[in-house]
DNA sequence: CTACCGATATTCT
DNA sequence: GAATATCGGTAGA
């Protein structure tokens, strides 16, 4: 189709060059379009945050296949999360989505996210995808035909922060998340959940 | 703002 | 049995 992106000179390299290329980026999907201003790194099997650090499992198995594809999970019993899966090929890397600004269907974000400001409708991956309704169903979806991501021209260095993923115990020393600096939408560090001990009886 | 807690699929021990 | 790439509600400073 005319106009499409071509994705491949993005998502080439290790997920650590791509993540800062997709902040600024947009993804539309069902009739929502959000700029991405948040990212995390993710790179298989050297990397012990990753879903893929143990090998292929059926949730993973997109993250095995070729870049340019959505890898999205279903997490807590209750949420998805998506990732663009990037090259090179057949080492299962990814870049998290974690978070963005709705720029176009504003309306059905709020539909989707009722009770939620607009500042915090795509702000944290699971809230992402609910604004832009993303599931299970777009699990291996192919980004220049089912959910779209759009190419942004590069950010200024200067705007691009980066620190420690968020919410894990492996690899904390790895500051693979990027994030646009003085954006609203960023989503709030959380470092790991401490280890809860059940109540006693 | 921080802190805790419940929901609960997938995966690992 | 327990942890996890989370969120929304509630309680409190």
């Amino acid at each position: 189709m005319p106009g499409t992106p071509e994705l491949e000179p993005i998502l080439s390299g290790p997920p650590t060059e791509v993540a800062p290329r997709l902040l600024g980026a947009v993804l539309r999907h069902a009739g929502v379009a959000v700029r991405l201003t948040e990212v995390e790194a993710y790179a298989g099997a050297d990397d012990p945050g990753s879903h893929a650090y143990r090998g292929r499992t059926p949730r993973t198995a997109v993250m095995f296949g070729p870049p340019g594809r959505l890898y999205v999970y279903f997490t807590y019993g209750m949420h998805h999360c998506a990732n663009v899966v990037c090259g090179p090929d057949g080492t299962a890397s990814a870049v998290l989505l974690r978070a963005g600004e709705v720029v176009e269907g504003i309306d059905l974000a709020r539909e989707r996210r009722p009770r939620s400001s607009d500042r915090d409708l795509a702000r944290g991956p699971a809230r992402l995808c609910r604004a832009l309704a993303i599931d299970g169903e777009q699990d291996g979806a192919d980004l220049t035909a089912g959910p779209v991501l759009e190419p942004a021209a590069a950010v200024a260095p200067d705007r691009v922060r980066t620190g420690p993923r968020v919410g894990l115990r492996q690899a904390p020393d790895r500051p693979w998340r990027y994030w646009l600096d003085a954006e609203p939408t960023v989503s709030a560090y959380r470092p790991a959940a401490p280890l809860r001990r059940r109540p006693a009886p």
